[in-house]
DNA sequence: GCCCGCATCAACCGATCGGTGGAGGTAACG
DNA sequence: CGTTACCTCCACCGATCGGTTGATGCGGGC
């Protein structure tokens, strides 16, 4: 434990839009067990600062211009800066949630959460306690159920890629440096996994689940 | 102008996230040319305050659940209210600003415009004069400059969508009840305009480009 | 040590695709 | 009335793809 008496949490609040950053530092303006430390723009700007000042929540955005949130997140814990990074985004889309929690964030809010759900959050993200907006935990809990259906090889990814710019096989193993059976290969196991029959639809389902795009 | 004496610039503020809201009224708090009279949390909470209370600039977002900000400011131009309409958001993609100009906005800004910016938009809103944020005046340009390089058909949109569903040529002639030579004409066609060799590829322009998915 | 996932390659086949070069019909617009 | 865009259709061809079967080697987990 921190300490109850131990004075104020110390915030970093990390979002590219100054409205957000505004409205975010307004919420915690009123409350003396909290203080707006420092802010940043950027995933990078982030890692800058919370190892220039201590901090013991992060509030992080994912989508920012540069380098985005998740990577920011590997990146702390890569320090071994003991901040609690709090994920506070726009989307709760399948592809935002699990890099975030992976990297190492301890919970997950939308920004239409209300303020008081925020402040507990972040209390509870400063225990340590990991907190997930409800969608988020649904979201999770159907992925544990399914048990990732897709989770293509990063080679079959890469054929994918170049199949979406319009690579023939051909010109896939060229790229690539394999054979061209190889490719077919890759991608009749791309195609059992996403459950298609052919490139076109392989890259509308890739698109849809976040693969690509 | 539009009478520098004549009271405040009344605003409603439309925006799903509250964080949001309180960042922009904090913006427009301060200084007393500027009243927030109502806010809205969605595109038809947005019709019904900007119905009831006499307002001169709407701040609009356009990704709301419900009814999303295209929506209200058709359904307000129908109603004609006078109130300008000033987008902002988060998203510059092509596929939000244009059906949000012609649906009757006056100006488009993205929430990461400097506070000043905003509030020198919201002015210029006021007195009538179109604002459009550099980036989404860019796309603008291009889009004119370019003269629609896509722009799809209605028939070759519905056989692309076939086609990123997994169809064969003959099975989209089926579907669409013509014959394969036809299917095959518009995918050509189609290849041609959005500049790629086949299917796969024309898929992945089209999520790129905001036709599909 | 064994099994499994992954990546690599081969040969073969039928089905499908993309390209070419036409053609006719309708509807909108100046 | 001519132009233009769109939708429709035909025949032919080579290139490409998708599926099958089978194989090798590497690494990790039980």
């Amino acid at each position: 434990m921190s300490g109850a008496a131990a004075g104020p949490i110390r915030l970093l609040i990390v979002d590219d839009h100054p409205i957000v950053r505004d409205g975010l530092r307004g919420v915690f303006a009123g409350d003396p067990d909290f203080a707006v430390v420092a802010e940043a723009a950027d995933g990078a700007e982030a890692v800058t600062r919370a190892e220039a000042v201590e901090v013991d929540v992060i509030l992080m955005d994912l989508r920012m211009p540069g380098m985005g949130g998740v990577e920011a997140i590997t990146r702390l814990r890569a320090l071994g800066n003991p901040a609690r990074v709090l994920v506070l985004t726009t989307f709760d889309s399948d592809r935002d949630v699990l890099p975030a929690i992976e990297a190492g964030a301890t919970g997950y809010l939308l920004k239409d959460a209300r303020r008081d759900e925020l402040i507990r959050a972040v209390r509870a993200a400063h225990a340590g306690q990991s907190v997930l907006a409800p969608s988020v935990a649904g979201t999770l809990m159907g992925r544990v159920g399914a048990r990732e259906p897709d989770s293509l090889s990063p080679r079959e990814r890469d054929v994918l890629r170049l199949v979406a710019a319009g690579a023939t096989n051909q010109a896939a193993a060229r790229e690539l440096m394999v054979s061209e059976a190889t490719i077919k290969t890759h991608l009749i196991h791309l195609y059992n996994k996403l459950g298609v029959r052919d490139r076109a639809a392989a890259v509308a389902v890739a698109y849809e689940r976040g693969i690509l795009g």
